[in-house]
DNA sequence: TCCGATCCGTAC
DNA sequence: GACGTACGGATCGGAA
C-alpha cells in the first residue's frame, strides 16, 4: 500500500440524450427489421452507440435521457415551440420500448421528465454529479454546447468528435459560456427558436465577442457598427431575448433519482441474450454468447501456465520470489475453508500472465505440498507480499496445512467495501466499476445455487481460465484500488486495522467454540414436547387446527374468526407481530399462547435445532464466519451460526448460552465494554455532564434520568431510569418521539417532553447530531473516529421519509462504525498480546462490543488483566473506556 | 422443485 | 412513516 502514489482518480459520466440519439440512429440505418418484420433500425443504431460510448469513456455513472412525451414548458413560454418539426415517424415510435427494454437489460437508467426536455435533465444532472466528475454528453444538440467547460465535454456517439470548450469555441467563435447569447441572434429552426432575422452565425459571433452579451449588446445597440444589423436587433429585441430563453436550460428539474443511482452497473446478459435473439440482432447475440462461452476481456488476454509436477512448481518458485507483490486465488469444492477440499491454487505472475496449479495434480502430498513450498515465501519471515480476494480464507486454507501466513498486503474486497460500503463487493463487479473490464463470476462459470456444478467437475480448462481470470483481475485491480483508499484517507485504516484484522479473524475462526450437544439434545427434545402441548392448546382455543407458524393463517384466526381488534398493519395484511399479541392478550387467552409458542419456536429452530448440525466433524466445534465487513458502518458480521445473535435476555433463552462451552480443563473468558456507544455520544458531543459521569464512573441512564426530572440520583424510580435508558439508545438510534412513545408503551405528548427535556440538559448532544447531519449533507457522507467512510445519497432527497432515514443513519453510523473501529483495533491489540505473550489463550467470539476467549483455566486471570488493559487502552477519548470482564466454563457463566 | 419476498424475532 | 446494524427460519406463491 504504501509504495502506491496516491493519485486523484476522477469519476466518469456519460449522459446520453435518448431521443436525440435514436433520431439519429434511426436515419443513419435504414430498413432493419427484426424476424417478425417489426422495424429495428433504430434500436439497433441506438444500442451500437451506446455500447461504443460505454466502450471508449468506460463511465462509472451512466444515464439515458429522453425528452417528455407531449409539451413541455417551452411550449407554455412560446406556443410556436418546434411548430415546423413533423411528427414523430411511426416506425421510430414503435421502437422506443424496444430500446426501454434494452436498457433495462443493460441496467442503464432511463429518465424521462413530464414538462422537461432530455436536455434540461442533462444539465440538472451535470449539476448533480460530484465536483470532480467528468461529464460527456452523447448529443449533437447545440442547446447542449452551453453546458461544455474543463470536464463537461459533448460527445457525437456515432462520429469520433469530442468538444470540449477549445472545440466549441473553434466551431461557434465563442467560448461555451457565450454560446447562449449567440442563439438569441442565431435562432433555430429545426426548433423553430426564431432568433433575430438577417443576422447569421458569422454575423452573431462577431457580435458577442465585442459585446460579451445579449444585453450588453441591447444596451449599446445604436454603437453597433453594422447598420444592417443595428437595424435588425433595434426591430427584433423581444425576439432576441424570447430566443434566448427558449435556448436556455433549466438545471432545477426534479429528479426521481439521486446522481449515484445512475452507478453502471453489469448487464443482465440473460434478459439481452433474449432481446438480441427476439430483435435478430444476431452479432450481438453472438457477443454475448461468447462472454457468456469463454468470458470476455480480462481472461481473453491471459496466459495460463499449468503447473503440473514437482519440477514445474519449483521453477515457478524461483520466479515466484522475484515478484514484488503476489496476487494469489484459488477455488474449493466446498465454501467453506474449515472443510477445505482445495481444487486449485493460482498466482498472477503478470497482469495478463497466471500460474494455475490443480492440486490434484501435486500427488498425495496435494495442497501440503505446494504449502510446504510457499511457506518460506509467504510465511512470516517471507520476503513476498501476497494479495487476494478473501484473504482470510486464503489464511485459513494455509494454516490448516500448517502454514501460517503474515497477513496480506492488499485484499480487493475489503478495499472496494471500505472505499464504499454499498459497492460492489466480488471482483467481477469491482473489475467492473473500477477497471471497466468484464471479469465472469463464479455463478457466470458454475451456474447458482442448486444447479450450480461442483469446483470438482468443471472441467479442468475452464477452472484454469476462470481462476486465472480472477486472479490477474486482482492484479490489475491493486493499483488503482490503492490509490484511491490513499485519496479517501482510508489508507491507514484499511492497512493498520482492516489487513491485519484479516488474520485475527482467521485464527479466531479456526479456534471456533465447543458447544454442548448433548445439552441441546435434550432442550430440542423439551422445547418439542412444550411446542406439541402448546399447538394443541391453540388449536383447541381456536376451535380448528391451523398452521399457527403461519402468520397469514393466524391472521385469519384472530381477526377474522375471533374478530380481535386489529392494532397495526403489515404491507400485505394485519400485523400478529409480538407487540400486537401483548395487546391482543387482554381480550382473549389465545394470543399469550402463541406467544409462548414463538418463543419457544424460535428457540428450538434458530439455535436448539440449528447448532449440531453446524459442528465440524474433525474439530468437534462450531466454527462461525466472521464478516470483516459484513455491516455498512463497519461491524462484522457472523454467520453459520450467526453467534452475534445467541440469545441472553429471557430465561430460556440463557439456556442456549449454556450450551457454549469451553474445552476440558479450559475456561470462557468474556469482555464487554460497558456503554460504549454512549461514551462515543460524550466524547463527540464533548458535552460537559455526559463526560462528566462517565469520568466519575456513574450509572449513565440514572444520572440521566436525575439530570432530565431534575432531581437526585438516588430518587430516580426504576421506571425513570428505563425511560432514560430509552432515551439514550434512542438518540443514538435517531428515534422520533413516536418511536419512543410505543417503546415505552406512554403516550407521544410525554416522549416528547422526554426528549425535549433530554436536549435541554445535554446541549453537546444535539450540537453534534445536528453537525453530523449537516456535514453529512454537505459532504453526501459521514465518517467514524478512524476515518471509515459512509455514503448517504438519499440525505438529499426530496422524499421525507428516505431522507430523515438517512438523517439517523448518518448520526448512527458514526457512532456504531466509531464502536466498531474501536472493537476491532482492540481485537488486534489483544491478539497480539496473546501472541507475544505467549498465551495458550484464543480469542474465539466477537459480538461487537464484547470478546470471548477460551483458555486454559491456570491463564485465566492473567488473561483477564491482559484483556482489559489492551482493551481500554485502545484509544484514547474524552471518557474513559471501561470493560467488563467475567470467567466461566460456558458463555452464560462469563458474561 | 427452487427461489425470492414477507413476516417475524434474536442480538448489540 | 415513525429506531440503527445484522442473520435466519418458516411460509407462501410464482417461476422453472
Amino acid at each position: 500500500m504504501s509504495e502506491q502514489v496516491p493519485l486523484p482518480s476522477p469519476s466518469r459520466a456519460v449522459l446520453v440524450d435518448g431521443t436525440n440519439s435514436l433520431y439519429r440512429a434511426f436515419f443513419a440505418i435504414p430498413g432493419l427489421r427484426a424476424p417478425d418484420g417489426a422495424p429495428t433500425n433504430a434500436a439497433y443504431g441506438f444500442v451500437n452507440m451506446l455500447l461504443k460510448v460505454m466502450r471508449e469513456e468506460r463511465p462509472d455513472y451512466v444515464a439515458v435521457v429522453f425528452d417528455a412525451r407531449g409539451k413541455t414548458f417551452r411550449h407554455r413560454m412560446y406556443p410556436d415551440y418546434k411548430a415546423t418539426r413533423d411528427a414523430q415517424p411511426e416506425d421510430l415510435s414503435t421502437q422506443i420500448p424496444m430500446v426501454r427494454e434494452l436498457l433495462e437489460a443493460y441496467r442503464v437508467p432511463l429518465i424521462e421528465i413530464e414538462d422537461f426536455e432530455a436536455d434540461d435533465v442533462i444539465a440538472t444532472l451535470v449539476a448533480a454529479a460530484p465536483a470532480d466528475c467528468q461529464v460527456a454528453i452523447v448529443s449533437t444538440d447545440k442547446d447542449l454546447m452551453q453546458l461544455v467547460d474543463a470536464r463537461v465535454s459533448l460527445l457525437d456517439g456515432m462520429k469520433d468528435r469530442r468538444y470540449g470548450p477549445a472545440e466549441v469555441e473553434a466551431r461557434f467563435g465563442v467560448p461555451p459560456d457565450r454560446v447562449l447569447d449567440m442563439r438569441a441572434l442565431v435562432g433555430d429552426p429545426s426548433d423553430n427558436i426564431p432568433g433575430v432575422k438577417g443576422i447569421g452565425e458569422k454575423g452573431a459571433a462577431q457580435l458577442i465577442r465585442e459585446w460579451n452579451d445579449l444585453e450588453n449588446l441591447i444596451e449599446h445597440r445604436e454603437e453597433i457598427a453594422s447598420k444592417r444589423a443595428r437595424n435588425a436587433i433595434a426591430s427584433q429585441l423581444e425576439e432576441a431575448r424570447l430566443s434566448k430563453r427558449l435556448a436556455t436550460l433549466r438545471a432545477d428539474v426534479p429528479l426521481p433519482l439521486d446522481f449515484e443511482d445512475l452507478r453502471s452497473r453489469e448487464p443482465d446478459r440473460e434478459s439481452l441474450r433474449e432481446l438480441f435473439a427476439r430483435l435478430g440482432f444476431t452479432r450481438l447475440l453472438d457477443q454475448v454468447q461468447d462472454e457468456r462461452r469463454s468470458s470476455d476481456s480480462v481472461p481473453a488476454r491471459i496466459q495460463v501456465q499449468v503447473v503440473d509436477g514437482a519440477a514445474e512448481l519449483a521453477s515457478l518458485m524461483s520466479e515466484l520470489s522475484r515478484l514484488r507483490v503476489l496476487p494469489i486465488g484459488m477455488v474449493m469444492n466446498r465454501g467453506r475453508p474449515l472443510e477445505a477440499d482445495p481444487v486449485a491454487v493460482a498466482m498472477a505472475l503478470a497482469p495478463d500472465r497466471a500460474a494455475y496449479i490443480p492440486l490434484e495434480g501435486l500427488g498425495d502430498a496435494g495442497l501440503g505440498a505446494l504449502v510446504e513450498m510457499l511457506g518460506p515465501v509467504l510465511g512470516r519471515g517471507g520476503s513476498v507480499p501476497w494479495i487476494g480476494r478473501d484473504t482470510k480464507g486464503m489464511q485459513m486454507l494455509f494454516a490448516e496445512q500448517g502454514c501460517e501466513l503474515k497477513a496480506p498486503a492488499f485484499d480487493v474486497e475489503i478495499a472496494g467495501s471500505l472505499l464504499d460500503p454499498a459497492g460492489p463487493r466480488g471482483v467481477a463487479g469491482l473489475a467492473a466499476q473500477h477497471l471497466g473490464e468484464t471479469v465472469r463470476t463464479w455463478e457466470d462459470l458454475v451456474g447458482r445455487g442448486a444447479k450450480a456444478t461442483p469446483a470438482a467437475e468443471v472441467p479442468r480448462d475452464q477452472l484454469a481460465e476462470w481462476l486465472a481470470g480472477e486472479v490477474c483481475a486482482v492484479a490489475s485491480l491493486h493499483a488503482p484500488l490503492a490509490e484511491r483508499l490513499a485519496a479517501d484517507d482510508l489508507d491507514e485504516l484499511f492497512d493498520a486495522v482492516e489487513l491485519p484484522l484479516t488474520r485475527t479473524l482467521a485464527r479466531m475462526e479456526r479456534a471456533g467454540v465447543r458447544i454442548d450437544e448433548a445439552r441441546l439434545g435434550e432442550l430440542s427434545r423439551e422445547y418439542g414436547d412444550q411446542l406439541e402441548q402448546l399447538e394443541g392448546e391453540i388449536h383447541a382455543l381456536a376451535g380448528e387446527t391451523f398452521l399457527v407458524s403461519s402468520p397469514k393463517q393466524l391472521q385469519v384466526i384472530l381477526f377474522e374468526k375471533l374478530k380481535l381488534p386489529v392494532i397495526k398493519k403489515t404491507k400485505t395484511g394485519y400485523s400478529t407481530d409480538e407487540d400486537v399479541l401483548e395487546k391482543l392478550a387482554a381480550h382473549h387467552e389465545l394470543p399469550a399462547r402463541v406467544l409462548a409458542y414463538r418463543r419457544l419456536a424460535k428457540l428450538k429452530n434458530t439455535y436448539v435445532d440449528a447448532l449440531p448440525p453446524l459442528v465440524n466433524r474433525k474439530t468437534g466445534r462450531i466454527h462461525p464466519t466472521f464478516h470483516q465487513l459484513g455491516a455498512a458502518t463497519g461491524r462484522l458480521s457472523a454467520t453459520d451460526p450467526n453467534v452475534q445473535n445467541i440469545p441472553i435476555r429471557t430465561p430460556e433463552g440463557v439456556k442456549i448460552r449454556e450450551a457454549f462451552i469451553a474445552a476440558e480443563g479450559h475456561g470462557l473468558l468474556s469482555a464487554d465494554y460497558s456503554q460504549v456507544e454512549l461514551r462515543i455520544l460524550a466524547h463527540y458531543s464533548e458535552d460537559e455532564s455526559l463526560i462528566q459521569a462517565f469520568r466519575r464512573g456513574e450509572d449513565i441512564h440514572r444520572l440521566t434520568a436525575a439530570e432530565v426530572a431534575g432531581i437526585s440520583p438516588d430518587r430516580v424510580t426504576a421506571d425513570q431510569r428505563a425511560r432514560a435508558k430509552a432515551v439514550n439508545f434512542g438518540i443514538i438510534y435517531g428515534s422520533s418521539a413516536f418511536g419512543l412513545a410505543r417503546q415505552l408503551g406512554i403516550a407521544t405528548g410525554e416522549a416528547q417532553e422526554t426528549i425535549d427535556a433530554y436536549f435541554a440538559r445535554y446541549d453537546g448532544v444535539r450540537r453534534f447530531l445536528d453537525r453530523t447531519v449537516q456535514e453529512a449533507r454537505e459532504r453526501g457522507w459521514v465518517r467514524t473516529l478512524l476515518g471509515r467512510r459512509r455514503y448517504l445519497p438519499d440525505l438529499g432527497s426530496r422524499n421525507r421519509v428516505l431522507r430523515n432515514a438517512a438523517e439517523r443513519m448518518a448520526v448512527n453510523s458514526v457512532v456504531q462504525g466509531t464502536a466498531a473501529d474501536l472493537i476491532k483495533k482492540a481485537m488486534l491489540a489483544v491478539d497480539a498480546a496473546l501472541e507475544a505473550e505467549a498465551f495458550r489463550a484464543r480469542m474465539i467470539l466477537q459480538v461487537h462490543d464484547e470478546l470471548v476467549f477460551e483458555a486454559p483455566e491456570s491463564e485465566l486471570e492473567r488473561l483477564t488483566a491482559t484483556v482489559r488493559e489492551r482493551m481500554e487502552g485502545v484509544l484514547s477519548l474524552r471518557v474513559p473506556l471501561v470493560v467488563d470482564v467475567g470467567t466461566g466454563r460456558n458463555w452464560r457463566e462469563a458474561h
